[in-house]
DNA sequence: TTAGGGTTAG
């Protein structure tokens, strides 16, 4: 037997010494917890032979279900409790609440509070401590905001559990920091428990800073929770400096504190950083959990790493399933182009949420299978999982990115009444992508002019885009006009306005945005691919010279352009974006960057391996023709990753069928 | 004896 459990033993047994019912139910709950439900009902039966009254009797039996999680006969045996006004002691309660919490069982914990608050009886502040942990973990916080209001002494774990109530309702974080003015004012200390929940509530970094100097004062940042809490909000507010400065302060790790600075680099697209730490935790003796994996997940899947992705999958298979990671898990191979893999991981998955349908609707509809993706979101409904905000968005993203103009219309009208969603900003802008594209631009833009929310840069951006595939000169104008209004640095439209006039031949206009463009300090991102050979990663970048076979891949690139013009191949010089004649246009699209990294994809990987590439840019047309013309000459799949979607090029034809 | 931090889709 468990060494203390003799002790225990020893003193319920007695020597003549009866224990008090509170260390009765000590030893009941300390046998429940090492031994099992058999032992506890031993231990309770020997205190019963020392009782004798029929009322002990009913508590006990009372206590001894509680103890043994058998919900059922607890709550029956209340009920006798509560015929012959008897309580049991605040410690049996508090496991009866907490297997309510556990079984989901609402109305028997609501049960147990009226029979502690009846016939004028009131427990003591740490049972209503408990009651309120209830409410509050059933998301009941209307209910827990009265029972507080009703207790006549709050102390420190009333206030942080009120607190961390509101901070878990995004909603309501307002509230947590009243909160903390109001607990202060009632001359109760914050702990570390308090501020690990309330710093999350900051939404700002005025606010941040403040609370974090208060922190400061009471020495409670050297707690680990806080810790993480405070890494973890600095770099939510972007605030990744502070957020590495306070995890390198910190003296000895803990596992939680590195998964906060991985996760976030991971969610600040930071993912070179975030594999750098992946790997320091390891050499420093740590294992990865769940939370470790998914934020890994994350980071390939922002660098489009496919390969360390699945090195990181055979660590996930070593873990009980946790839909959290199968979703991150999902998303990976969805992000890095391999539809084969997202597949049988989706059809693998025990269990799915509306997340796992929406990533596996939007992975399809982004690697240009819209019908499929529609498909899915027919077998999503029949599953009975309700779509939400994000499953309609990427079911208009099908919709837009195939020409599929009625089903997207028939969705954007319907979802409302079915699904009783809004249609916010986003689905406006995925409807005007999808008239836009369709050449329905007047209709497009008394769309924009219906809307119930304000355009955004965003939204105007769309329809530019289309302008520019159907050139329509002065709507596009107009378009960047509004951007400019509302982002009055974008680079992007700078160029395409400047573009566009030099296509007009309006090379006044052309000099002045040039202009402004130099007095405002604006200056284009420079066009970027990457590629991943032998687990290296390989940046190319518009006009750098730095890649060490850069000479050979340039050689290797104008053989092919060759061989491409003898079957046909003529450069698309609409996508130049200066106002440069014949010769000069071409060479310089000749250089785009993922032209650079498919020549090296094609010189380092085996013709059976696909060469995948990611951008930071969108596509433009006259690589887009050049990936495909060479996909078929030189019998390669190629696969490029811009911001928006995928291009999967095989056999001259692509996946997005010409329609992005 | 009760309360706290990190992980997924646009």
């Amino acid at each position: 037997m468990y060494p203390p459990i003799r002790l225990l033993d020893h003193i319920i047994k007695g020597r003549g010494t009866t224990p008090t019912r509170w260390i009765r139910c000590i030893i009941t709950r300390f046998r429940t917890k090492f031994l099992n439900a058999a032992a506890a009902t031993e231990s309770c039966t020997a205190v019963n032979k020392n009782s004798h009254s029929s009322s002990s009797l009913i508590v006990d039996e009372f206590t001894r279900f509680c103890y043994q999680r058998d919900l059922p006969r607890a709550i029956h045996a209340l009920h006798s409790m509560q015929k012959y006004k008897l309580w049991a002691d605040s410690i049996t309660y508090s496991e009866l609440i907490q297997c309510c919490l556990a079984r989901r069982a609402i109305h028997h914990g609501r049960l147990v509070h009226k029979h502690l608050f009846s016939y004028g009886h009131r427990p003591k502040t740490f049972l209503m401590n408990i009651l309120l942990n209830m409410y509050v973990k059933f998301k009941l916080l209307e209910e827990a905001q009265a029972l507080f209001d009703q207790m006549p002494d709050r102390n420190v774990v009333s206030w942080t559990t009120m607190i961390a109530a509101y901070t878990n309702a995004t909603m309501l974080r307002d509230k947590a920091f009243q909160f903390l003015i109001l607990m202060l004012r009632d001359g109760i200390t914050p702990n570390m428990f308090t501020y690990s929940s309330v710093l999350r509530a900051c939404n700002g970094l005025p606010s941040l800073r403040q609370l974090h100097s208060s922190i400061m004062k009471t020495g409670l940042d050297s707690d680990v929770f806080v810790r993480s809490a405070l890494i973890d909000i600095y770099s939510k507010l972007g605030e990744l400096h502070d957020a590495l400065r306070i995890f390198n302060e910190m003296v000895t790790g803990d596992l939680v504190v590195w998964n906060s600075i991985i996760g976030a680099f991971a969610q600040n697209t930071d993912g070179d950083e975030a594999l750098n730490l992946f790997r320091r935790m390891k050499r420093a003796g740590f294992l990865a959990d769940q939370a470790t994996l998914t934020s890994t997940l994350r980071a390939c899947t922002g660098l489009a790493l496919l390969e360390l992705g699945r090195q990181v999958h055979v660590h996930v298979l070593k873990f009980h399933r946790d839909l959290i990671l199968d979703n991150a898990l999902l998303d990976m191979y969805c992000k890095c182009g391999s539809l084969k893999d997202a597949n049988s991981a989706f059809t693998r998955m025990g269990e799915k949420d509306v997340i796992s349908w929406s990533t596996m609707i939007i992975g399809l509809a982004q690697n240009g299978f819209s019908r499929e993706a529609l498909q899915l979101f027919e077998s999503m409904k029949a599953s009975g999982t309700k779509p939400n905000y994000i499953t309609v968005l990427g079911v208009l993203f099908a919709c837009s990115h195939a020409g599929l103009v009625e089903d997207g219309q028939f969705y954007f009208q319907s979802m409302r009444k079915c699904f009783g969603i809004d249609p916010g900003r986003e689905h406006y802008g995925c409807m005007v992508d999808l008239l836009g594209r369709a050449g329905k631009l007047d209709e497009a833009v008394n769309l924009i002019h219906e809307m119930e929310c304000e355009p955004d840069a965003v939204t105007w951006r769309t329809l530019l885009g289309a302008c520019r595939v159907h050139r329509n000169t002065d709507l596009a104008i107009y378009s960047a006009k509004q951007i400019l209004n509302l982002e009055s640095k974008d680079a992007g439209t700078y160029v395409i306005l400047s573009n566009i006039y030099a296509n007009s031949q309006r090379w006044e206009d052309v000099a002045q945005v040039r202009r402004v463009m130099r007095d405002q300090g604006v200056r284009k991102e420079p066009g970027c691919s990457w590629i991943e050979v032998n687990k290296q990663i390989h940046a190319f970048i518009l006009g750098d010279m730095s890649h060490p076979q850069i000479e050979a891949i340039n050689m290797e690139l104008n053989q092919l352009i060759r061989r491409l013009k003898e079957l046909g191949y003529v450069p698309d010089t609409d996508f130049v974006l200066q106002d440069l004649e014949g010769e000069q246009k071409e060479d310089s699209l000749s250089h785009h960057s993922e032209k650079l990294a498919i020549v090296f994809g094609m010189m380092s990987l085996s013709r059976e391996k696909t060469i995948r590439i990611r951008k930071n840019l969108r596509i433009c047309g006259d690589c887009h023709l050049f990936a495909k013309l060479l996909a078929k000459m030189e019998h390669r799949n190629i696969v490029i990753r811009d911001p928006v979607r995928y291009h999967h090029f095989s056999s001259g034809v692509c996946s997005c069928g010409d329609y992005w």
